[in-house]
RNA sequence: GGGCUUGUGGCUUAGCCAGGAUAUAGCGUCGGGCUUCUAACCCGAAUGCCGGGGGUUCGAAUCCCUCCAGGCCCGCCA
């Protein structure tokens, strides 16, 4: 496609000498309202270097402009040159190059096969996956199906909190007061109450919290019986979590989690101590970093064992070691945003250049209406509950509406798992949220359920136009019966689609590409509604069936890229 | 006390990084639109001192300073 900004700013760069070609490209806007052009260029800071008043300069340059066969119109309005795209000549590039990309179309090679290392998800073994784990699971996975998009090789992890001292309390628990068939039955729900009583039981019984330190040290060590324990816990915990991640469609590439690390901690303190990096404090070990702006980083214990900022080391090289990676992200709560900068402080003290390539991508908490949440006290929504009374809804909608009962299984989980992930993705990651019911099964405006909609939409329109009149349109259009206002419209929102996904994949913002699709879903029912599309005259037909192709292909691509599916028929 | 972060119509929210023309949308409210391709849709109306104050600039929601309010974090949890 023809990239239109970067062909404006070279002819802007032969009228005025003055600024580097990258700085006019930069300087070129996209107005608010289009009636104000499809680009603008205002000529404010050239009045200094110049020397002229600004309507005068963007005078000069609309008319010098202004016969590019680009340009419809260039209109000089105060200080801004005002320019209207050929609409012809767009809606042929867009749609020719949508319908020839297919499933390809927003995608780039950028990337050039580079391994970035993505750890999200990560919940802690034994503990419920509540709606918080939401946030890491779905927008990391977003962020790998970006980075995939811009030709980046993307390894998945899944870096399980399978390690610590509170296995050290779930063993302890069970030993007491445990039931092996209870946590067969039920394994995390049962896992869950024996940590509550353990905390319980702590408050008035300390001695019980020695009691798991030391329990957490035999299993470093690796005692069998503990080890035992441990591996069943984790075992059991991991099919529940599975069940969720098969529901969001979502895998991993590697489950390397903690405890993965245990046996490469020794060479990754060895390092730091070679490296005269650890420095005794209270009978523990510590980096110090307080010169630096951060706080002192303890990395182990003062019983020798070690803490989760020393796994993240050990992980962290171990990663290089293994991917050399161009980027190592970690899509973690932005609480722990002093441990991550700790950790990239430590990685470059240990001398690594590639520490710069350590990047944490923050989000903001979950909470619930009744407060923060909370394991311990049982304050918590479950996620799979959450996916599965989204399903249920659905489902009750598609039979108050009575369409397409035949698959509605299929189709109530594709369109009630994807309410989910497109709300958990509609806002910027680094805000707060509470947790809603009444939110997330909201069907109505800007949601999954209404981009997905619209996909349905273009699909009928499809099929009732039928297969000979689907293949005309593949084969070439006259792009002059799709150059109305809303036409043109959509067609402008499916050509920015490449860059929206650069962007979103830059700023690890996958609601960038969110809101993208919902401008598009508009776009697309304003087109519907202005415009019959299956209309006798066949030339004007065809060019239509295209744009509805395109807009088809845009959506289900976009939506791909947040992990969701779009439905035929809803 | 120190650090990070958020504050935009009744509610949710985009824009802030790379400052520009009447501040983006959705929900809710009010009014309108299905004998035409799916009304989970579309159109219209009302609602904003963009947390307060100062500064920089021809121009500030956007940059700088300061204050206020909320959230998070500050050595052996993750």
């Amino acid at each position: 496609m023809v990239n239109f900004k970067e062909a404006i700013a070279e002819l802007i760069a032969a009228e005025v000498t003055d600024l580097e070609l990258a700085e006019i490209q930069n300087m070129i806007e996209v107005p608010q309202d289009s009636k104000m052009g499809d680009y603008a260029f205002p000529c404010f800071k050239l009045a200094k270097v110049m020397r002229k008043a600004p309507p005068l300069i963007a005078k000069n340059i609309a008319e010098k402009i202004a016969e590019n066969q680009m340009f419809e119109k260039v209109e000089q309005v105060n200080a801004y040159v005002n320019m209207f795209i050929s609409k012809e000549a767009l809606v042929k590039d867009v749609v020719d190059t949508v319908l020839a990309e297919g499933a390809d179309y927003g995608k780039t090679n950028i990337g050039n096969g580079g391994n970035v290392v993505v750890d999200f998800s990560s919940p802690n073994i034994a503990k419920p996956f509540h709606i918080g784990h939401i946030r890491s699971t779905v927008i990391g996975n977003a962020i790998c199906k970006l980075y995939r998009a811009l030709g980046y090789n993307v390894i998945g992890v899944n870096h399980l909190g399978d390690y610590g001292t509170q296995f050290g309390k779930m063993i302890v628990a069970y030993r007491h007061w445990g039931n092996r068939e209870d946590v067969v039955n039920e394994p995390i729900k049962t896992l869950l109450e024996y940590y509550t009583k353990f905390h319980v039981e702590a408050e008035t019984n300390p001695a019980l919290e020695d009691e798991a330190r030391e329990t957490f040290a035999k299993l470093e060590a690796g005692e069998p019986e503990e080890k035992e324990l441990w591996q069943w816990f984790r075992d059991e915990s991991l099919k529940e979590f599975n069940r969720v991640y098969d529901m969001l469609g979502i895998t991993f590439e590697s489950y390397a989690g903690e405890s993965f690390y245990s046996d490469k901690m020794p060479a990754a303190i060895q390092e730091m101590r070679d490296k005269n990096l650890l420095v005794p404090s209270l009978g523990a070990e510590i980096v110090e970093l307080s010169q630096f702006g951060l706080t002192d980083a303890p990395v182990l214990k003062s019983d020798g064992s070690s803490i989760y900022i020393t796994r993240d080391i050990a992980a962290a090289k171990y990663r290089m070691d293994t991917y050399n990676f161009v980027k190592d992200i970690y899509v973690v709560a932005s609480q722990q945003n002093l441990h991550f900068q700790q950790l990239k402080k430590i990685i470059e003290l240990m001398g690594y250049e590639w520490c710069k390539d350590i990047i944490h991508v923050p989000f903001g908490l979950v909470s619930l209406e009744e407060g923060t949440m909370s394991t311990r006290h049982g304050r918590v929504v479950f996620l799979e509950d959450v996916l599965n009374r989204a399903v249920e809804q659905t489902k009750e909608i598609i039979r108050e509406k009575g369409v397409n009962t035949e698959n509605i299984d299929e189709t109530a989980k594709i369109v009630g798992i994807g309410a989910v992930v497109f709300n958990e993705l509609s806002n910027n990651r680094i805000k707060d949220y509470v947790f809603s019911w009444n939110k997330v099964l909201d069907f109505n405006g800007e949601t999954g359920p209404y981009v997905q909609y619209t996909y349905a939409r273009c699909a009928s329109v499809l099929r009732n136009a039928g297969e000979e009149a689907v293949k005309a349109a593949q084969a070439g259009i006259k792009a002059e019966y799709i150059t109305s206002e809303s036409a043109f419209a959509l067609a402008k929102l499916i050509y920015r689609l490449p860059q929206v996904v650069i962007e979103a994949a830059d700023k690890y913002e996958p609601s960038i590409v969110t809101r993208h699709l919902v401008d598009i879903a508009q776009g697309f029912n304003r087109f519907y509604h202005d415009e019959h599309i299956l209309v006798d005259n066949e030339e004007e037909k065809t060019a239509k069936l295209a744009l509805v192709i395109a807009a088809k292909a845009a959506i289900k691509n976009g939506l791909a890229l947040l992990g969701m599916e779009a439905p035929e028929r809803m």
